[in-house]
DNA sequence: GCGACAG
DNA sequence: ATCTTGTCGC
């Protein structure tokens, strides 16, 4: 992709074409050998993004990682999110030596305005199965799920269900999953808590935030 | 019309 | 996201 939309209009017809692309209906593979998680990190007063991909085995060892520091190419607007944190995330998975299973996003999925999160997105662009996990949920209403680890409850939007969300430890804030591409929202949810043995987060994501952030604050 | 709004 | 003191809870 050489043209990077410029104004909230173009972006969200590029969301309104790439949506028909989205492949809600493969389950996907219930286990996954290696799985990534990313996320974008911010340095204060720097008009940069600081992408990162760390990927995992079975076990949950990093297996390989890679990061990308470059120029903003679109402002923070809500339901855009994606036109931001897509640039270095894509350069950031480019410089893998290893092709991930499963890639789960920091952020929305189908529980977006349009059905076209960062999540699906990605999916997209990179054909490979895509989750979000958001730690907070503006779209859609849902119930607290119940206090212990494994609980959960739908989120809905309309008559839609978009995402669940999922208490990952007892007693704590849920996070809420939504399909990206490729992958079912029972699977989903079980590659989140397989992957989240004990934090909040899921460790792919745990760890490509503390990497982004310090790669953010390289001078 | 105004504010809120993944990170 | 990031800037930040104190504060509440375990």
């Amino acid at each position: 992709m050489n043209h990077w939309p410029t104004t909230v209009a173009e972006a969200e017809a590029v969301q309104e074409r790439l949506r028909p692309l989205v492949d809600l209906t493969d389950p996907g593979p219930p286990v996954v050998g290696l799985v990534a998680g990313l996320d974008v990190g911010y340095a204060p007063d720097r008009d940069e993004v600081t992408g990162a991909v760390v990927v995992l085995d079975e076990t949950l060892r990093i297996v390989d990682q890679a990061t990308s520091r470059e120029k903003t190419k679109f402002p923070y607007i809500p339901g855009l999110f994606a036109f931001r944190e897509l640039p270095p995330l894509l350069t950031a998975l480019d410089r893998l030596s290893v092709t991930p299973d499963l890639l789960i996003c920091d952020g929305y999925g189908l529980a977006h305005p349009r059905r076209f999160g960062l999540a699906c997105h990605l999916g997209v662009l990179t054909g490979l199965p895509t989750i979000g996990v958001a730690k907070t949920a503006f779209v859609g209403a849902c119930d607290d799920p119940a206090p212990a680890r494994g609980s959960w409850t739908p989120i809905t939007l309309g008559q839609d269900t978009v995402g669940r969300a999922l208490r990952t430890r007892d007693h704590v804030k849920p996070v809420y999953v939504s399909q990206g591409h490729r992958v079912s929202l029972d699977n989903a949810c079980a590659h989140v808590l397989r992957t989240t043995p004990a934090f909040r987060l899921p460790e792919p994501i745990r760890l490509a935030d503390r990497l982004s952030r310090s790669r953010s604050q390289i001078t």
